[in-house]
RNA sequence: GGGGACGUAGCUCAAUUGGGAGAGCACCGGCUUUGCAAGCCGGGGGUUGGCGGUUCGAGCCCGCUCGUCUCCA
């Protein structure tokens, strides 16, 4: 039977017998704080089985695709482990129990009409104090004992262990169902679990009844069609074999069961399809969390074709036989097959980049213990490799072997355990610091948050924190560290989710504490600040006031947020999703999924749709819904978030609906107007945005308008010719640069003034455009752009000012040296003066000379600036070879002028700071050659 | 959040202790060749990521910053 046909089967098998037919949850469920990746099928359950959301249905059935890592080590090596798999479910929310489960199991594996396997080829297993279930399964299925085992709670109770062990909560026994495959193994099928009991606190009689029992169940999907299909392994069956096939072509080997490399294609195979999938839904391969899972993963793989002699990207061209195999019941992924691979490519490009690097740097570790005569590469120096370049130990262990090389594993496993301490240590320190809070928190659970209605109310001062310790009253004013106060009731917000804590204060008979910032310590407000008037008590009457100015530019930010969201989403395509932000007065930073920069054009698109948006002035409107209801509504939930249920949904207009706990506005309008301010790279894979809003955008919108009008004036050109005046303006500086090295004579015609041409204000849009060229062109920031345009133009004079000095000084030729050349024995001297000469210059003319003359010492001096000298001495190789070297000369030059030098024996330079001495130094250069070739060094 | 590495021509990379910014590929021009592949000669191309400091002098040393990579949590 194929794999897809068991699916469907099973599906409609359940759907037959009154269950609820549910689509397979997302891999990545950002609605659940508690894990990383969906693990079970039930996952998507959890709040049907709490009774936290009103029950459409009360019997479902799915496929859920599941994601885990705990068995990463087995996979490949072992017939049945995957970290991406398939779940097969069916459930009951206070339905059915276990009579009916245990029946239809039944039914379904064994009857023609569905998998009709042979019933003598099936064991089961229940919980030791099931008699429940053994009674079921012997009596009413038929089963014989000995075919019915009774095993601990270790092996069959949800969650392992729970009786004993906890954890508190829901749990059950279950039971297992094995098949007996032709390869001698038994194969756990299929699992139901009954939970039936509500655990509270330690043994004995800890397990409690539940009112309302559930049935959850899982059948592994590859598990049970390799049974059906009767293959060795689930790499076997339909769905998977071609992807082993294809990873042998890709990798050019032969793919065979037993070896290293079947279990290299195998692994492969799976990480592939684990990642192709989890890129579908938009987890990129990354520094953190669940993106870190996934690169792993795909290194790891990369890794295994490394090993088989590639050195290409390879991966990527799996993804067609992934996305071919899986369409059928999940016909979206071929709409992201071009992305998901691009992705998959990019980050095997990374990587194998990264291992080239450290290749280089193995080769050079290798050669040094070669000449050192050690015979083992030290698990330090790998470890060292790994943290830094990212070459996995297992390369620098098949490096070794090809150089005879032992590798140091217990040195590499100490190093790493050493640099997670030290990695982690500054976390845990921080951890540790909140002892008065923690003793708060046990007698006031929360603070209400009022801050969503009023900006200020009354409330009760609860307590007082100043200097580590819990305060009855406070007096004193200006501490250094920060005093916190908390209230019953508080309209601060605290900072979460991004938005910045309010500021405000807290007033009351006497005394006026000013809230600097507001935290937000599990559901406690910590209002933190001084107090600035009076004395504090505990018990007081109080009024809290938030700055309610601050607060509505948070508020325009945090809803400016959310339109831009929409906006990226609508302009890159859905994969732009939040990844973090933070919302701070009239200000924001937003980072969200992008492969690559947003180009400048598409952005100022994206800031047009935003303000559209704003000036429409929708309505926004926030309410509390069930979490679930959220979901089903299709609000946007952002990742790593812990959402409440109930959960506050934020929508506005009928563009935006998100989750989310921040001050919203009334309606868009109020957000005033939204100016980007640009876009970066955070990570690779994730872009940055920030943005003003407010006051603060129009503030910036004046600024660059006059940025802008100072430049233009400072060129003397129109605003849209500025870019053009600034490209030219840096040609120019060059040029003469070139010219002045070159000692050439002329100065550059001055570049056409353009004028001042008669224009209209260009819109600002494009004023805006021009002055980020403009800065782009000039590598600075925009606001310094007429800085730097000034200091190009007086880089202009200067050099032409140069030049000009270096015109009227006469020209400096050759031959006019070689004839004031001075003989001494066998060699010319030339010792002279050469004002504006640039000391590039003075190395081509020492070039010339050298080549005209056989035997020569040049020592050349020419001021440069008000206040330095510089000096270049050269020697022939001849005098080199007698053991001269044209440091000494010149750092004795320089010596006279209050500077020092150096350099390399036939050439060297120096520099001087008292020019007026330079007449001087000329002689003390004369003397000292003289000495020099008459044979004193 | 913390540890580490790297930024030099369009690309890949050199540049001993601080002392003349270079090579190969690519690009442009010329020559050789029936043509192609290729060869020979010549040429253009640089804010050594940015800012500041130390120094007579910084690609190199120090500080800050931006960017890229990497590991840990």
């Amino acid at each position: 039977m194929k794999t897809d046909e068991l699916r469907e089967k099973y599906l409609a098998f359940f759907e037959a017998k009154g269950h609820s037919r549910r689509p397979s949850d997302v891999l990545v469920p950002t609605w659940d704080p508690s894990v990383l990746f969906t693990p079970a099928g039930m996952n998507q359950f959890k709040d049907h089985f709490l009774g936290r959301v009103k029950l459409d249905f009360t019997r479902a059935t799915s496929c859920q695709k599941c994601l885990r890592t705990g068995d990463i080590d087995n996979v490949g090596r072992t017939a049945y482990h995957h970290t991406f798999f398939e779940m097969l479910g069916n459930f009951s929310f206070g339905d059915y129990f276990k009579r009916e489960t245990i029946h239809w199991a039944w039914e379904f594996l064994t009857q023609t009409g569905w998998l009709g396997l042979d019933p003598d080829r099936l064991t089961v297993s229940v919980y030791r104090d099931d008699d429940q279930a053994a009674a079921i399964w012997h009596d009413e299925i038929g089963l014989p004992l000995a075919r019915i085992e009774r095993m601990d709670e270790y092996d069959n109770f949800w969650p392992a262990g729970a009786p004993s062990e906890g954890p508190d909560g829901v749990c059950g026994p279950c039971s297992e169902i094995f098949y007996h495959d032709d390869f001698g193994d038994s194969v756990e099928i299929w699992n139901l679990v009954f939970t039936q009991f509500h655990r509270v606190g330690d043994p004995p009689d800890n397990l409690r009844p539940l009112p309302s029992k559930n049935i959850d169940t899982g059948m592994g999907l590859e598990r049970a069609a390799a049974c059906l299909q009767g293959v060795q392994t689930n790499f076997h069956i339909d769905i998977l074999q071609p992807v082993v096939d294809a990873a042998a072509e890709v990798c050019r080997v032969r793919y065979e069961f037993a070896s290293e490399n079947g279990r290299r294609l195998r692994r492969i195979t799976d990480h592939i399809r684990a990642c192709a999938m989890a890129v579908h839904e938009n987890v990129y391969p990354g520094p953190q969390k669940e993106k870190y899972v996934i690169r792993r993963l795909l290194r790891r793989a990369v890794l295994d074709g490394h090993q088989m002699g590639l050195r290409e990207p390879f991966l990527y061209q799996l993804v067609p036989a992934v996305v071919e195999q899986m369409r059928h019941p999940y016909p979206e992924l071929a709409d992201t097959v071009g992305r998901v691979a691009e992705v998959i490519r990019n980050e095997e490009t990374n990587f194998f980049g990264t291992i080239d690097a450290g290749l280089a740097r193995l080769e050079k570790i290798f050669a040094e213990m070669k000449s050192a005569n050690r015979t083992a590469v030290d698990g330090g120096e790998a470890a060292e490799l790994y943290q830094t370049y990212g070459v996995p130990p297992e390369v620098c262990e098949s490096m070794a072997a090809e150089n005879n090389l032992a590798f140091d594993w217990d040195g590499y496993a100490r190093a790493m355990q050493e640099h997670g301490e030290v990695s982690g240590k500054a976390v845990h320190t921080v951890m540790g610091d909140r002892g008065p809070v923690d003793a708060i928190k046990k007698v006031l659970h929360e603070t209400p948050f009022v801050g969503y209605e009023t900006t200020e109310t009354t409330a009760e001062l609860k307590f007082i924190v100043a200097q580590g310790q819990l305060c009855d009253s406070l007096q004193e004013v200006g501490h250094e560290r920060e005093v916190q106060l908390v209230l019953d009731r508080s309209p601060f917000y605290g900072e979460a989710g991004g938005q910045v804590g309010d500021r405000g204060e807290i007033v009351g008979e006497g005394f006026r504490f000013a809230v600097r910032d507001t935290h937000k310590d599990g559901s406690l407000l910590l209002h933190c600040g001084h107090l600035v008037e009076g004395r504090l008590r505990t018990g007081v009457t109080v009024t809290a006031r938030v700055e309610s100015a601050e607060r509505d530019a948070i508020r325009r930010a945090h809803s400016a947020t959310h339109i831009l969201h929409h906006a990226l989403q609508k302009h890159l395509g859905s994969h732009a999703q939040q990844q973090g932000s933070k919302v701070d007065q009239d200000w924001l930073r937003f980072d969200f999924t992008n492969l690559a920069p947003v180009p400048a054009e598409q952005l100022g698109k994206i800031e047009q749709e935003v303000n559209a948006h704003v000036q429409r002035s929708q309505p926004i409107r926030a309410a509390w819904v069930p979490l679930a209801e959220a979901r089903e509504a299709g609000a946007m939930m952002l990742f790593g978030e812990k959402y409440p249920d109930p959960v506050r949904m934020v929508t506005m207009g009928d563009f935006s609906r998100e989750l989310c706990g921040g001050t919203h506005l009334e309606n868009t309008g109020q957000v005033g107007a939204v100016e980007i301010l640009g876009e970066e790279a955070v990570s690779a894979g994730v872009r940055r945005i920030t943005a003003l809003t407010g006051e603060k955008a129009r503030q910036h919108a004046e600024r660059t308008r006059a940025v802008v009008a100072e430049a233009a004036r400072i060129l003397n050109v129109g605003w849209r010719q500025i870019p053009e005046a600034a490209r030219q303006q840096l040609q120019r500086v060059r040029d003469l640069r070139k010219l002045l090295a070159a000692g050439k004579r002329q100065t550059l015609a001055a570049g056409e003034p353009a004028g001042e041409t008669i224009e209209s204000e260009p819109a600002y849009a494009e004023i805006k455009a021009i002055l980020q060229e403009t800065a782009r062109l000039l590598n600075v920031s925009p606001f310094e752009v007429p800085q730097r345009l000034q200091a190009l133009l007086a880089e202009a004079a200067s050099l032409e000012q140069q030049i000009t000095a270096l015109a009227q000084s006469g020209e400096v030729t050759v031959e006019a040296l070689l004839e004031a050349a001075e003989t001494v024995g066998e060699s010319r001297v030339i010792i002279a003066e050469t004002p504006g000469v640039h000391p590039q210059l003075m190395r081509q003319l020492i070039d010339q000379l050298r080549k005209k003359a056989d035997s020569t010492a040049v020592l050349f001096a020419a001021t440069a600036g008000e206040d330095r000298v510089t000096l270049i001495a050269a020697l022939s190789r001849d005098l080199v070879q007698r053991g001269l070297k044209a440091g000494d000369w010149v750092r004795e030059v320089a010596t006279v002028l209050g500077g020092g030098g150096g350099g390399r024996p036939d050439m060297a330079q120096a520099g001087g700071k008292q020019p007026e001495k330079l007449p001087e130094a000329l002689d003390v250069a004369r003397a000292r050659i003289h000495r020099m070739l008459a044979g004193d060094p």
